[in-house]
DNA sequence: CTATTGATGTTCT
DNA sequence: GAACATCAATAGA
């Protein structure tokens, strides 16, 4: 996993990102369900400019740009091109199980953990501190999928402008979902 | 299972 | 003041 992996359109690399292994400090999963956002598209955050919350967005590709969501969330995304990323918004959990249960409120079932971007943040102790930091450097790592992932691609969620583009991707059926597809 | 509501930081009008 | 890439708790079917 390099940079010209993320230095594509966001919506590839959406797609590519199902099924890689992302871990910070050693905690994480697979990713099962991924959106991208791109420079001009009315629903991201980069389409009125870049702005300081968001300036992470027009930085180098493969680094995290990581914002507040409704005052109360935290939310991951990996930079690709100028101004575009794809936000992670479910993972598989596989390492560090306990962390994440401990870190996690309350008492979420496993398939829970991490679905859905704030849960996700909370449960691998992603915060601000970590925006604009490189993706392929400690303390994340990650790694690209195993085998062939069959993303299946769907309608983005949550969203009130451009929501009917197909730039959801997810494993189709997987149970850790934030929303089956 | 679905529907509704409250919490609350940053940006824009 | 309003909107927002959300979640958990609650009430009802």
């Amino acid at each position: 996993m390099d940079v010209s992996f993320f230095a594509r359109d966001a919506v590839a690399v959406a797609a590519d990102l199902i099924g890689a292994r992302i871990l910070v400090d050693g905690v994480g999963g697979l990713i099962v369900e991924t959106e991208a956002y791109r420079r001009d598209d009315e629903a991201s955050h980069s389409y009125r400019g870049p702005t300081r919350a968001n300036a992470a967005m027009f930085g180098p590709p493969g680094h995290a740009y990581i914002y507040r969501s409704y005052g109360l969330h935290w939310c991951l995304n990996a930079v690709c091109e100028p101004g575009s990323a794809v936000l992670i918004r479910a993972l598989e959990p596989t390492e560090g199980l306990e962390t994440m249960v401990a870190r996690r409120r309350s008492g979420a079932a496993t398939r829970r953990l991490c679905a859905g971007p704030g849960n996700l943040c909370q449960a691998l102790a992603v915060t601000g501190e970590l925006d604009g930091r490189s993706l392929l450097q400690p303390p994340f790592s990650l790694d690209p999928p195993a085998g062939a992932a069959g993303a299946a691609c769907g309608v983005r969620i949550g969203i009130s402008k451009a929501a009917d583009r197909p730039w959801r991707f997810a494993v189709k059926g997987s149970p850790y979902l934030s929303k089956p597809i």
